[in-house]
DNA sequence: GTTAACAATGGACCATTGTCAATGGTTTGA
DNA sequence: TCAAACCATTGACAATGGTCCATTGTTAAC
């Protein structure tokens, strides 16, 4: 699994630790190899770019909790939802405002060189 | 320059030990009280979307030590930048993939609820 | 049946990016 | 002149997101 997602064994396993992925017990009972669904894979996917869009372990949590079994707590999901996704475009923007930034430079130093 | 800036005054300072910016002695030689010129204000606010866009400490002193003054570096400057830009792009381009996920999922709840 | 290559666990450790607290000096206004 | 409100320095502390290590178990190839 950590080949196929590109993540390390320890980051997976570290993931793990914070309930963002199950395992389950590999087929072979008398060992204690872990055994991963094919879901895991999509999530650990997932899991990487919301890491890498600023979602953190716990609201990575909050999140997938619903996406996997609605709750009660439907309403505060969606409050949060609408929080991240304003977010994530105020990120986007500000990349994008940056990268300007970082453009203009990039041509100034090849105008200077 | 805190209050103006928006930042805290110890992460100014953070920023100063670590060389992002610097200060003068005030004009009053009897006390310690720092000094900053205007165009501190600029630099930290770019210090803060270079930041939020995924730059490191160092990666941004390397960065800033170019645009204020051009060095012998240059050539090693321009493929930095070129290197970082396409970063920035790629972040940008998960960014809004996520997006879409964030989207679909607060669409499905809110039609569920 | 021994060895290389893999797996699990627990806990220590690490870098990054700040933040806080203790201590002590300075300025200002009443 | 005294207090409230600043400022500086130093070094400890903290949260986040991993990473590494020592130990031990398992498997597979030879």
């Amino acid at each position: 699994m950590a080949r196929r997602s590109g993540l390390s064994r320890d980051t997976i396993r570290f993931y793990e630790r914070n309930g963002l992925i199950g395992s389950t017990e590999g087929p072979d009972r008398t060992n204690s190899y872990r055994d991963y669904h094919e879901a895991v894979f999509d999530r650990l996917q997932m899991i990487d770019e919301a890491q890498k869009a600023g979602f953190t372990i716990s609201e990575l949590l909050f999140f997938l909790r619903q996406i996997e079994g609605p709750s009660p707590e439907d309403l505060d999901v969606e409050e949060f939802l609408d929080q991240k996704i304003r977010e994530v475009e105020a990120n986007i923007e500000r990349a994008k405002r940056f990268l300007k930034t970082l453009r203009a430079t990039r041509q100034a130093l090849s105008g200077t060189s």
